[in-house]
Formats: C-alpha cells, sequence, structure tokens
DNA sequence: ACTGTCAACACGTGGT
DNA sequence: ACCACGTGTTGACAGT
C-alpha cells in the first residue's frame, strides 16, 4: 500500500495519480492535488526529504511525498517500508484529525480506518497522532491544573497567614486581659474548680481555654470570627463555646500549624490525581 | 548552532 | 496471546 507522506510507495508509482478525499472540507486540500503538485507543496506538508529512520529505510528516489493509489488498496500497519521520510502531517490533514479528536479522542478501529481512508494515512498513522494528541492535551491539561494548584495554595497561604495574625492578637488581648483581672480570673477558677477540674489533670490548660473564651466572648462575636471560619455556622460557635471547658476539646493551635500549607500537602489532600486526568468514556471535553 | 515541535517508535501495562 | 494505550525517547524538520 501507500502511505502518505513518503511512507511505503511504490517504485511503479502512476505520476497522474489523483488523490481523492471522502470527507467534505478536504475541498481545496493538497491531498486532492496531483502527484505532481503534491511534490511542491507548501511546507507544512511533504517537506523535504531527510534520512531515512533506522533499520527500515529503503530509498525510493523520486517518491517522496504522499501517495495513495487507493484507500482500500492496502493500509496496512506495517512500519515504514521503502524510502520512507519521516514527515509531517498536512494542514488539512491535522486539521481534520483535530476534529475528530474533539468529538471523541478515543478512536475506535472503524472511525480509525475511515479517518485513515480519508486522509490517506496508515491506520497506524491515525492511531499514533491520536496518541501523540492525547498526551499533547494531558501535558497542557497538568499546566492548567498546576497554575490552579498554585492560585488556590496562595490563597490558603494568604488566609493562614491572615489567621495567624489573628491569633497573635487574641493571644496579646488574653495577656493583657490577664493582666488587669488576676484577682477576678483566681475566684473563677475556685468557682469553676467544681465543674471542670476533676476532669482534667491539667489545672493550667483548663484556665486557658476558660480565659480563651472568655476572650472570644468580649471582643470577639460570632460574626466576627465566621469570616476566618466560613464553614462555621454562628451556632455552632455557641457549642463550641459551651464545650470549651471540656478536657477533651482542643482549641485549634493555629500557631503550632505549619507556617505554610505544604503544596505537596494540597496535592496529597486531593487524592488520587490520575483520576483527574483520566479519559471519560466517550468523553467530549475542551 | 541551538531549540521546540511533531511523527514515529519501543516498551511496559492492563483488559479481554 | 492479543490488542490498545500511556509514557518516554528518537530523529526529522522548521524557526531563530
Amino acid at each position: 500500500m501507500m502511505a502518505c507522506n513518503g511512507m511505503a510507495s511504490s517504485s511503479s508509482f502512476p505520476s497522474n495519480f489523483m488523490f481523492h478525499t471522502e470527507t467534505p472540507y478536504e475541498e481545496g486540500n493538497q491531498l486532492t492535488a496531483p502527484l505532481g503538485s503534491l511534490l511542491h507543496t507548501g511546507p507544512q506538508d511533504l517537506r523535504g526529504v531527510a534520512p531515512v529512520m533506522g533499520k527500515r529505510s529503503i530509498s525510493f528516489p523520486g517518491i517522496e511525498s504522499c501517495e495513495e493509489m487507493n484507500a482500500d488498496d492496502d493500509l496496512s500497519d506495517d512500519g515504514w517500508q521503502a524510502g520512507e521520510k519521516k514527515k509531517r502531517l498536512n494542514i488539512e490533514q491535522v486539521r481534520t484529525l483535530e476534529r475528530n479528536f474533539e468529538l471523541g479522542n478515543k478512536l475506535e478501529p472503524e472511525r480509525k480506518m475511515q479517518l485513515a481512508r480519508a486522509l490517506g494515512l496508515r491506520p497506524r498513522q491515525v492511531a499514533i497522532w491520536f496518541q501523540n494528541r492525547r498526551a499533547r492535551w494531558k501535558t497542557k491539561q497538568l499546566e492548567k491544573d498546576y497554575d490552579v494548584l498554585k492560585r488556590q495554595f496562595e490563597a490558603i497561604k494568604t488566609e493562614n497567614e491572615a489567621l495567624q495574625s489573628q491569633n497573635k492578637k487574641l493571644r496579646a488581648e488574653i495577656l493583657a486581659f490577664r493582666g488587669t483581672e488576676t484577682s477576678d480570673m483566681i475566684n473563677l477558677n475556685k468557682e469553676t474548680e467544681g465543674s471542670c477540674s476533676n476532669r482534667s489533670e491539667n489545672s493550667s490548660e483548663i484556665n486557658i481555654d476558660i480565659s480563651r473564651t472568655s476572650v472570644i466572648e468580649s471582643s470577639l462575636p460570632p460574626h466576627q470570627i465566621l469570616p476566618y471560619f466560613p464553614s462555621i455556622r454562628p451556632a455552632d460557635i455557641n457549642q463550641l463555646l459551651h464545650n470549651s471547658c471540656k478536657p477533651e476539646f482542643q482549641c485549634a493551635k493555629v500557631e503550632n500549624e505549619a507556617p505554610e500549607v505544604s503544596f505537596s500537602n494540597l496535592l496529597g489532600s486531593m487524592g488520587d490525581q490520575s483520576a483527574l486526568w483520566s479519559w471519560p468514556d466517550h468523553h467530549h471535553f475542551h
């Protein structure tokens, strides 16, 4: 069979051969041109001759372009045969393939054969093009996903910094509050000993919890806390305050967390990344 | 000369 | 075993 682009070619090829495609948009395609003109098309297609690849090279001087005797004639998937040069697909072939790729990135055998016939390519060439195209798409997708994740990371980082700053302020308030109301705190501790201290062996921890509660109640109404905890409802805040003296309740120690959310952690939290790039069946993507 | 892109390949893998 | 696919690589080619 005669493959396009100098793939397999015959030494006894009719020079006045005309290739006809089957798809309507092949109108004006170089493929419809006589062989003579095929040999002198633009740089997009049928470019110059280059050394044949590897062991399969057998030179056939004079025939280096796309030649299609009969689409049904020979569309074997054999590798390069005679006088074949590695050539780029012409612009119309690529356009057609692109359109088909948009319809579906998976190439069913029937479609492969149709495309091969229509474009004067070997089915293997069509398959390889789709394979490479999927790889290119995935690379682009990876770049896009990376950008998205990077932006998310920056946003979370900024949020984290704001939280730390807020936390610092709160701690300062706690210290100030303790300084002015030490005696009140002592009394308060005595009053609350019965309810809380018997549940914990660490009385100082309870102290902190109580004072935190006080500060939150006195200086940060729930609607001011909420922006930093968008998923927390006012009712949740009340619940938190109510539970804060329980020993099992641990206040979030934001200041002890890693100062920056690791990007790899962010990635890890997204679970199996491969699922993101897998092809949905009969997909249509963009 | 160097570099980027692309067609084609080799190889490993999973599904049947 | 066969096939299709993903991945990495190679060589040709074009643009700079």
